[in-house]
DNA sequence: ACCGAACAATTACAATTGTAAATAATCGAT
DNA sequence: ATCGATTATTTACAATTGTAATTGTTCGGT
């Protein structure tokens, strides 16, 4: 649990794309994020050696190429980043923070009764 | 509404405390960061100076010094570091992170009534 | 009118970030 | 065994950020 260095915003992109598709190429992962982002294949291969670098991904060899995987878990690093966002922009105040993201948010039926069970459950 | 530069983690602290208490000198927010910081004072000036180039601040002069006031709301600049977080945090799904900070949080029974509430309005 | 204290403005400097291009290593096909 | 394509590695370089120290300016008190 030593603190890893922060992963800034477009190495999050990166690492979402891991998350989901892991154990993946680097190739793989630019093809996924050529329809979304607008980096060259080469700022991606920088964010993927730099998120090596940081402790947040490992690969294996696998021919020619990587097969990377990340070294951290998702839920970790959710809660690392949400923890200084929350610090930082809501001044560490979580309801706020709620009901702004309650209001700015579209959200379904099923998600609202789901997010109506989790008060419940924080009552008692 | 020409977007302006990010704001960033350190300058939010000093934002928090301009909207706070505008307006307001250096000396102010120095005193006020004191115990919650371990930024020098020269720190705390860099960062205004900064943030009045980045046009989050203005300021009037007084004599020797400023005061200065918030140049963009709080809910405005909040509105935008939510967004960017939401999206490449928690890949723009606002479901999981209201989840996340809904379970990560403690909550007094008001808020959750009042959160209940916000919920309700939304299922209409 | 001058001096010290308080302020603001300028300068500093390394680390991180965004954005790649250039170079080196290697696999797969001929 | 060699060549081109695909990877990975190294290098580049400006902007932003964290963290001040230094220098210039001005107010308030003697």
């Amino acid at each position: 649990m030593v603190d890893r260095p922060e992963i800034s915003t477009s190495e999050w992109t990166v690492m979402n794309v891991v998350w989901e598709k892991q154990p993946v190429t680097a190739s793989t992962i630019i093809k996924q994020l050529a329809t979304s982002s607008d980096w060259s294949a080469a700022t991606i291969r920088t964010f993927l050696h730099r998120l090596v670098k940081k402790g947040a991904l490992d690969y294996e060899k696998d021919g020619n190429r990587y097969q990377y995987r990340a070294a951290v878990t998702r839920a970790s690093t959710i809660k690392h980043a949400s923890r200084s966002f929350l610090s930082s922009v809501f001044a560490g105040e979580t309801a706020p923070l709620l009901t702004h993201f309650v209001k700015s948010s579209k959200l379904s039926a099923e998600e609202i009764d789901e997010l109506r069970k989790l008060l419940e459950e924080k009552t008692s």
